[in-house]
Parts: structure tokens; sequence; C-alpha cells
DNA sequence: TAAGACTTGTCATTTTTTGACAAAAATAAA
DNA sequence: TTTATTTTTGTCAAAAAATGACAAGTCTTA
């Protein structure tokens, strides 16, 4: 997926022909805010997307990873993260990985 | 720097023989908060960067760096990315560059 | 054990995010 | 055009999250 998650969400409303309002209402949320959702203006709540996943008969994992993608691509851009500086990242949350492993064990 | 923001605080402040008051005072934060940022229960707060180069010394764009790939990577490390979807969010921080700079040219 | 250093828990304040509503703008149909 | 519908934008109160502050605890070490 190359868009971000609200051009995702807007793609599905079309693929369904459903109009803001419509989906607003699946998803227990004001249609003005979906709009600010799919322009990007808010973000979607975590908490909404197994309705998500469930409207659109989507597998919750895959749609989960589309939207952690987009939230640290999200991070990635508005900190003007270099690639070098991800890969410096990547090895930190690995860190962290071992940091959480030895505190199970003891 | 393989250890978390607040571990690399810690380590700033005992090369530097300072108490966590001590170096709390020059950050103008309370001690016990500056405990628990170094133990990772809080998140040293970004405004402060300029203030912690200058108490050590340190090239503000590099601290900032280090800061920065902390919390991506503690976001990578709370969503449970893997690095292929690590590699397909940071093609979603190009997206969003690219959708910028289209942006910007209108 | 006494002092200083550090940690933990709690809570009020501040900041940020979210929900809700009104009204404007854009789009489409008559 | 006018009218209806959809979408966007702005605003603001409420909810949630982050931060500051303080008290009381533990740990170190002199």
């Amino acid at each position: 997926m190359k868009t971000t998650f609200g051009e995702y969400i807007r793609l599905l409303r079309n693929e369904n022909e459903l109009t803001l309002t419509q989906l607003a209402a699946k998803l227990n949320l004001d249609s003005a805010n979906l709009s600010k959702i799919e322009n990007g203006k808010r973000d979607f709540d975590e908490k909404r997307l197994p309705k998500l996943a469930k409207i659109f008969k989507l597998n919750l994992k895959e749609l989960r990873n589309e939207y952690v993608t987009d939230q640290i691509g999200k991070h990635i851009y508005e900190t003007n993260c270099t690639k070098q500086l991800l890969q410096v990242a990547e090895e930190k949350a690995e860190y962290r990985r071992t940091l959480n492993k030895s505190l199970q064990t003891q």
C-alpha cells in the first residue's frame, strides 16, 4: 500500500460506494471528522480498526500492519529521519527487545 | 548509540559526576522526574534538547538524531513492527515527502 | 545510623487529542 | 440557474495523555 491510511480509507469507501456520512455512522464517528481523517488532518483512532476491518471484510492483522506502517511512516516523515538513522532506530528497537527479554527471565 | 535515550542521559550524567538533583536543576526539571526519564518511565521532553546539548557540550543536531532514533525505535518496539514492515513504513514516509513536494509546487 | 542519592506513587495542571456541531464550499441533479 | 447532497473547514467543549510537583519510600555509603 503506497498511500496514507486516510487515503486508503477513502479508497475503500469509494469502492464500496459509501458516503462519508454512511461510513462514519458505521464507525460511530462524525462525518466531518472522517473527512479530516481521509484528508490526513486527523488520525484514525486505533480502537476502530476492528470495526473498519469488519465493515470492509478485511483481515485485521493486515489492516493493523497498514495502520502501523502508516503511523511509523508519518513519524519518520515528521522527524526527517533518514534511511541511515532509521537503521539506527531499528537497532534501538532491537535493543529494547533484548532489554525486555532479560527483564522477563528475572 | 545502542542505549535508550534515558540510559544515554544517565551515562552523560555519570561521566560528568553530577547527581540527579544537580542535572535536574540545570534542566529545569524535578529530580524525581529525571530519574524516571533515565529509567525509561517517562519521555525526555524534546524542548529540553538544546539545554541538554549545552550542558554536556554536545552537537545539537547529533543529539537530536539520538533522540529521534530513540523515539522511532520505541515506536517500532511498541508496535512490534518487523523489519519487513519497517521497509513499508519507510516507503510511506517517502510517499509523504512526494505528497508534500507536489503541494509546494502548487 | 545518618546523610545524600535515587526511586516510586500520587495528583493537580497543562497540553494534546477527540467528539460534536454549525456553517461554508464543492458536487451533482433537476 | 436552483435544489439537494456530499464534503470540507472552523470552533469549542470534553476526554485523554503528558508533565510538573511533592511526599515518602528505598538504597548507598560514609
